[in-house]
DNA sequence: GACATATATGTGTTTACATCA
DNA sequence: TCTGATGTAAACACATATATG
């Protein structure tokens, strides 16, 4: 999610995003067939990240799901599940009788169903604690982890499936939510800073008019670069807009207002 | 009865893999 | 043997339907 000029400070946009972690997360399936690395959309290490800076210094948004990892489960696996739509209409056709079968061991308590195929199952509270511990544990499976589930639970794989997509699904409900009013914020406090660095502008354009600007200030009002530390002259040979020194007093151009940080030039 | 929530279903997309020319 | 095209299966996200409290 990137934001550009949103409030245009010069030519500089402003990038406000969402960033996250990359922390590499560890693996706890106890039965590492296939190295599973959990999908980057997962959001519960994503961090707020403002960026106030060039276009292409926006931040990429969250990359691509890395979905090798459930083919390589899927391809490996013995179990068969009916995900594919058209497949399953076709299957449950053809293979009514385990689906009947599934149906009759998915739940304890329902004894008949078949009154009613689209009866909604209630999850007891601890189906529920176990589904929610293994969801901390890892937001996706891979067949195994769902075959074993569904066993303990005494549900069909094909709930348990669902049961993680819809968990998901609430998941970054509350994590969009969440993120909304952190960039809401994040639009707030950048827009004060812009107002900040438009005076501010106003002030060093008046002042340039009045005569080269390092020739007014006092030694003691020139700062170093913490990027290459040096006090640039500005309108030595180069441009004098790429003038590397600010202030004291007044925060950096590039002041990010979620680290506080500035950065260097 | 309206509403919120949980569960289920349908659809489209992506990817790995197998097969074939 | 290598390579690109093609088909298939599996898993997912997402939208939506529907049962339930």
């Amino acid at each position: 999610m990137v934001f550009g000029n949103i409030h245009g400070v010069c030519n500089a946009s402003l990038g406000l995003g969402l960033g996250y972690n990359k922390e590499q997360e560890t693996c706890s399936q106890s039965d590492n067939l296939h190295e599973k690395k959990k999908p980057s959309l997962k959001y519960d290490h994503l961090v707020p990240c403002l960026t106030l800076g060039l276009p292409e210094e926006t931040f990429q948004s969250v990359t691509k799901i890395d979905r090798d990892v459930h083919r390589q489960a899927s391809s490996l696996s013995p179990v068969s599940s009916f995900s594919n739509s058209s497949v399953k209409k076709e299957r449950e056709s053809c293979y009514g009788e385990e689906v009947d079968a599934e149906r009759v061991s998915s739940r304890a308590c329902d004894d008949d169903e078949e009154a009613s195929p689209r009866k909604k199952l209630r999850l007891s509270k601890e189906q529920s604690i176990i589904l929610e511990d293994s969801f901390k544990e890892h937001s996706t499976l891979n067949p195994k982890q769902k075959q074993a589930l569904a066993e303990q639970l005494n549900l069909r794989p094909r709930q348990v499936e669902v049961w993680f997509q819809n968990r998901r699904a609430r998941t970054k409900l509350k994590q969009t939510e969440v993120d909304c009013e952190l960039l809401k914020k994040c639009c707030e406090t950048l827009t004060e800073e812009n107002k900040r660095l438009q005076k501010e502008l106003q002030e060093l354009k008046s002042l340039k008019l009045a005569g080269p600007l390092y020739m007014q200030l006092p030694a003691a009002t020139l700062t170093m670069c913490p990027s290459c530390e040096k006090i640039g002259s500005g309108g030595g040979g180069g441009g004098s807009s790429a003038s590397t020194f600010s202030i004291v007093g007044t925060r950096p151009p590039f002041y990010d207002p979620i680290t506080h940080q500035s950065t260097p030039c």
